[in-house]
DNA sequence: GAGTGGTCTAGACCACGGT
DNA sequence: CCGTGGTCTAGACCACTCC
């Protein structure tokens, strides 16, 4: 009789990564398709297609109809991480999240932004500078344009309490965007700002916020250096 | 009759997302539950639960036994970024990647990344520092430490011609890892390899990677500034 | 054309966890 | 307890793409 207790998708991927690390099955290999593997560990094809579908989203596996599966020669790996809100990375810290709004003012959007956000030449811009502060110490400053055409309301809003983030994710949620990360020098004013020298170096985060296509804002936020994000792989 | 077409669960997810957008369900309110829907969308539960599923993946929705589908109030999107060869990333530029060691040698490890690594007062480590360029212009400069209790083999390797981190994907595929990316100024030593000045900011990847809740190798990755690592969300 | 993965159906049992 | 999501089965049809 069969000792084997029924397999479950976790289990045959767990068996799959076994034979690609033991080189059962190197890379650049074909694996047995669908069928004979589901023969191979006695359930169907569809618990097979579970765990070979998820180890081709995590580029383990390449898949291709007709072409069956493959083992990936040069595994991508795929870092994820989460977008925390500014409050939430402070308070995660034990820290006390305070925001402060430094300047704000509508006007064209610059050319080089114009480019970026694929605005055109009418549309009117809220531009912000404000500072994020965790206990008291500068954590972040931010600057950010809002698309007024696509949000007016935002006009309307002052910004003195609620932070721009903040107000957008409830006002527009479910977005997609661009994330771009850098390192720059401190300017004199940022010096001023982040509490740093001149010519310090800064952790800087580009963040473009698209709804359906058209580009809700852009945001440059800047982290005096000590700052570190982090992420598992 | 009906004049729809059958729904799959793509479909379903885009409702489900239209419906979360115009508020139908909005944040914290509870979806209906599976059965319910696949009533509506006049299809099985196995359609809309891989729906959900996925949504919930992407954090949109939060699901649990008993208590349902809620939608997420502050869904925390998530990004993912590939993790590129630095070969693969200089060429997809359209430039020459050109690769060469700079020191080569065997030490134990400094006390902070002893602790950093988990290891044992006596593990020996390979250290190496190495460059990378692009069309002959620095890209990268990379300081590394391999784990020799865990791949003896690395010591018999010169590394004059192949780098460590592509040595190291075929060796020891399948590996997790933990990531952080920083700013940090130039020391002479560094600004001297990038060819870039004294205290000039720069891109800082650290990149721990783990076989088997063991670490196999630690890297810090130096770019100069100009540098953007870039990802959507 | 034919082999492979992609997806759906209809039904079942189970595990978790709120009530 | 018992409703909900988590997963599996057995079977089917389809879409893609390599040969």
């Amino acid at each position: 009789m069969d000792s084997d207790l029924k397999l479950g998708y976790r289990e045959i991927k767990n068996i799959i990564l076994d034979r690609l690390k033991d080189k059962t099955w190197p890379p650049g290999a074909i694996v047995p398709n669908e069928v004979d593997l589901a023969q191979e560990f006695r359930c169907t094809r569809t618990t097979v297609n579970r765990a070979m579908r998820e180890l081709a989203e995590e580029g383990i596996l390449i898949r291709k109809r007709k072409a069956g599966t493959k083992v990936a020669t040069r595994p991508i790996r795929q870092a994820k991480f989460s977008i925390p809100s500014i409050r939430a990375e402070i308070e995660a810290t034990g820290a006390k999240y305070h925001y402060e709004l430094i300047t704000r003012d509508i006007c064209a959007a610059p050319s080089w932004l114009q480019i970026q956000m694929s605005l055109i030449n009418e549309d009117r811009l809220l531009h912000m500078k404000s500072m994020h502060y965790g206990d008291g110490k500068p954590f972040q400053h931010e600057e950010r344009w809002i698309n007024l055409s696509l949000i007016p309301e935002a006009e309307t809003i002052s910004f003195q309490v609620i932070n721009p983030n903040e107000w957008l994710i409830q006002k527009v949620p479910l977005t997609t965007g661009h994330l771009a990360f850098m390192a720059a020098k401190a300017d004199c004013s940022l010096a001023g700002f982040l509490n740093i020298a001149e010519h310090d170096p800064i952790f800087v985060i580009e963040r473009m916020t698209w709804l359906n296509d058209a580009v809700v804002t852009f945001a440059r936020m800047h982290f005096p250096s000590g700052y570190r994000m982090e992420t598992g792989f």
